[in-house]
DNA sequence: CCTTGACCTTCCAGTTGCTGGAGGCCCTAC
DNA sequence: GTAGGGCCTCCAGCAACTGGAAGGTCAAGG
């Protein structure tokens, strides 16, 4: 199948698919006149890595992803090993917004919000008041 | 005060005042030897970017929080819904990474983690949902 | 048979927010 | 005067694509 089938089945842009062969996470076949050639296979793999961005993997995540799927000799500890620290980066990416949330929500209800010039969340970002309570608390 | 120094003040790296300075979000002066001169509000400015990046702010958001700092007419309403805003896009990433974790917690729950090649973790990402081979219906 | 339009190809540029390096000027100190 | 820093500009690159230009290919319709 084409490359704009293979979308179509995958998800995928056109443009993600050749983007994706060309970093080397795929191999497509060629047709007589250069179009690329998908198969179950490659199909199988887009697939996979639409999964897995969808996960959270990074594309270097996804090339080990694909890897260890091709390895019929693989300990599944591996893949989980893998999982374990997307799992870890997405916790700590988690933790991290939270915490800006709070700084956030802590600026905005300071801030009137209204005609007035005067704004706590300029002068908090000015270091005037809330750089001393944000980092010292 | 030179850009080495102005780094030095603020927290950020020279490079990327000067990157600030490229894409026109502060404005340095310039002594006679071509070195850029930073005064107070040039790292006022610059200290207000490094909390509102902090912050989760792009640096077009930061754009107008400096244009709104630089405006006496201001109003603070305007400051807060841009707040807002980011706060939303804070929020609405919690929410999809939190969706990611618990995807990514079922998966590494099923998968045995050994060294058998059979892992649930890449038989989910293929979509053959083969989860409930051994387990639940 | 030719044209039209959809599809495919490659290559280049841009996105966000920087970061690193090359090559070169400037300044201070010994 | 020369060694070392710091400063300057410009170019390249990171992730992970996306868009567009210029052109080849193919199937259908007139």
């Amino acid at each position: 199948m084409n490359i704009g089938r293979a979308a179509v089945e995958t998800g995928l842009s056109v443009k993600t698919i050749r983007y994706y062969e060309e970093i080397g996470l795929i191999e497509a076949g060629r047709a007589d006149n250069g179009y690329r050639d998908f198969g179950e296979r490659q199909t199988t793999q887009l697939r996979m890595l639409v999964q897995a961005r969808h996960l959270g993997f990074s594309l270097e995540e996804c090339r080990q992803l694909l890897d260890l799927d091709a390895d019929p000799d693989r300990a599944s500890r591996d893949v989980r090993a893998l999982a374990l620290r997307n799992l870890d980066t997405v916790r700590s990416k988690i933790r991290q917004l939270k915490a800006l949330e709070r700084e956030l929500e802590g600026l905005i209800d300071e801030c009137h919000g209204d005609d007035d010039p005067e704004c706590a969340i300029l002068d908090g970002l000015s270091g005037s008041v809330s750089a001393r309570t944000t980092s010292d608390a």
